[in-house]
DNA sequence: TAATTAACCAAGCGCTTGCTTGCTTAATTA
DNA sequence: TAATTAAGCAAGCAAGCGCTTGGTTAATTA
């Protein structure tokens, strides 16, 4: 246990470790149920100790969401690059869905689940993530308004993104990886609701 | 401030007062921001009185929850009994919507919203709780399968009822009663996403 | 009228919480 | 080698927490 400076400053690893562990336990535990000792105690560090790189434990949850925004955000990105047809919107709203459900669900970045704990901080903590979340939400958008201009969405008025926010936001609620649903097979669920599509076999489960 | 009994034991209306209280509080500020001494003033009582009616601040927990899906699921059956039609399954799902977000959004009744909040209880209350709420699903699917049948839904399989309730659970993150979009049009919204329905100008908001 | 009881209040106990303070150690720099 | 600094530890403080205990009061019952 090496108790100086190793890295000068290169990627401030124990600042990220506390990072990961608060995220994860907050999702987990909820803010209020998670103690910062729980925290220190994840990553091996004395109750005092995290105190040193964040100031508060309210800066440590606004940390987390943001930079797992962020994370979600590039992921998304990176998500829609892989489509090479560019010229349809529905496979790019497929792998937007997939890869959204993917953070949600199996990846190390459930952010959008902190959403709700925002509650605990103060006003401009509060803007300052719903202008990230914003960013997150604009990509969504536009592919909403490609379904609809070419006709294989009804509308795509803003209550329908947020409708579909919803439908994969509530997801962790039920879904449970053990289960009879993959991940793939849900995001066939979700585009057949959306798109109002038969894909009748593959999702009777 | 009359102090010694009152009522008999007709409604235990000072319980009631307590629990919808606790309900309110636990819904705007989640169960462990909410302290015991917050709920006694809300009723105008004392930091220690509310352990007369309640053992536990958990006990009050899984008593608001439980009494609030049962008061909603009366709520969900009172909608649906003015539907008279009952050849057509839209109509159906229409008012069972329109009734569970007035449930969520204008009621006094957001119990829903207090399903995530489960965490806090042991497995036993957890259980107790997912009966009632499997419950309150019973319609849902019901109505759902009703409109595969007639060919008005793609399908009723289970994660379609699922995400339906994303879709709605999820509004309260985001619905401002001060905003531009009423609860009926909020209602055929998620009725125009379901059945893929053009809706178009009403939502356009 | 006397005994009982439902419904509280006043006070506080033991514990946990977020956070602070002063010190220590190992790496870096001069 | 000497000074500096990043990164932590040990200890604990003040506030707040859920909950208990013993008494009090007004309505009910016998």
């Amino acid at each position: 246990m090496p108790r100086g400076r190793k890295p000068q400053s290169p990627d401030a690893s124990r600042r990220n470790d506390l990072l990961r562990a608060a995220a994860r336990l907050f999702v987990e535990k909820g803010f209020n149920a998670t103690t910062t000792r729980d925290i220190a105690e994840a990553v091996g560090m004395r109750s005092g100790s995290p105190f040193y790189h964040f100031r508060s434990k309210q800066e440590l949850l606004k940390a987390a969401i943001i930079g797992g925004l962020e994370a979600a955000y590039e992921r998304l990105l990176a998500a829609t690059a892989e489509v090479t047809d560019s010229t349809d919107a529905e496979p790019r709203l497929r792998a937007m869905i997939r890869a959204h459900l993917g953070n949600l669900l199996e990846g190390e970045c459930p952010t959008p689940m902190l959403l709700g704990e925002t509650r605990a901080l103060d006003a401009s903590d509060k803007a300052e993530i719903a202008a990230a979340f914003d960013r997150y939400q604009l990509p969504w958008q536009s592919v909403l308004n490609d379904l609809a201009a070419s006709g294989k969405l009804p509308s795509a008025a803003p209550p329908v993104r947020l409708l579909l926010f919803g439908m994969l936001n509530w997801a962790p609620q039920w879904y449970r990886a053990e289960g009879p649903l993959s991940l793939d097979e849900l995001t066939e669920a979700c585009l057949a609701l959306l798109l109002g599509r038969e894909r009748g076999d593959e999702i009777r489960k």
